[in-house]
DNA sequence: GATGCTATTTAGCCTACCAAAGCAATTTGG
DNA sequence: CCAAATTGCTTTGGTAGGCTAAATAGCATC
């Protein structure tokens, strides 16, 4: 087994662990992936707007529109038409949405910080050094991506700018 | 900017690039990802089978069917019953269908190959122990990834055992 | 030649995405 | 103050990719 070969396994180990851990933390929620991660976008502060989801998802307001209607019809949160602009509609999370997100499990990132804490110096200047080597091989860009560790959305945050041109192709 | 952070943007970035790869792969060849995807691995020997395709990508063989039906459609492909055994159905890949791939860029994974041993020794040394180490981190379990670096199939290769309980959470 | 296994397709359903059209409320420009 | 533009969201209708269950067809065997 050759070195390429060793780090291309490592870093699809990696790609599927992000994913698997989407997949367990969703369905262990009983809520589809794409479900669980609007969801968490609500949690944080307790509310958000269908544009404000849609545009962290990178995703259209219709689609939002329907993992809404969904998240509503399981009870994990409920519509409500803002009082200072009528045209909102604030999706706020309810107790039962909220005890979804508590219930999962740790989110995949924060399991990820303690052991990456637990190293010493060193190694946690190695893993970095190494890892951005990796990502500038693959991705010549340098993106900012966030620092959280989140599968469910990566499938789609790679649309960038949907402000400009939408991709008028079929 | 602590550590941590610093590292889980760059699995952030390596996701993302990935992903992103897949999809203008997907462009340049008018192909989706997964239509692609089947269209590689019949290019592999020139010829599959549904199971076998199937198999290969961790979905379920009606699934294999409706993507060949769309590649046959646009003449990638053709259908042929095997002679030695009349219930299977070689899949072909056409002169068009050769000729997509031919087209479409680089693999993700040739081209970080080819980056990768251009590196110095210590340097692949150090970047293998490190990816190793990361995926360890995330991914307790140690599977055995292929070598080759494609988002386009890892969507759905984490169901390693359907057999034994499909999940019933509806 | 019935019984059963294997290979594939068909049929029906789901989630997730999109664009375009529609509706409602607000803002803007006379 | 009213019409027009803009904004926020939903509806509608479409596509892709996935699933299971059932149908079809061929092989194998006793």
């Amino acid at each position: 087994m050759n070195r390429a070969d060793a780090s291309l396994i490592a870093i699809r180990r990696i790609l599927r662990a992000t994913e698997q851990f989407g997949r367990e933390l969703a369905q262990s929620a009983g809520l589809t992936p794409v479900q669980f991660r609007v969801l968490q976008i609500v949690a944080e502060r307790g509310d958000s707007t269908a544009t404000a989801i849609a545009q962290r998802m990178h995703v259209s307001q219709a689609t939002v529109t329907s993992l809404v209607d969904r998240l509503v019809r399981q009870g994990m949160v409920v519509r409500e038409k803002s009082r200072t602009d009528r045209r909102q509609t604030n999706i706020l999370i309810t107790d039962k949405g909220r005890r979804t997100i508590e219930d999962a499990p740790d989110p995949l990132h924060q399991r990820y910080v303690d052991e990456f804490l637990a190293m010493e110096d060193w190694e946690q200047a190695m893993i970095v050094a190494a890892l951005e080597r990796v990502a500038a091989m693959l991705d010549a860009k340098d993106m900012d991506a966030s620092p959280v560790l989140d599968a469910r959305d990566i499938r789609h945050e790679i649309r960038d700018e949907p402000a400009e041109e939408p991709h008028a192709a079929g």
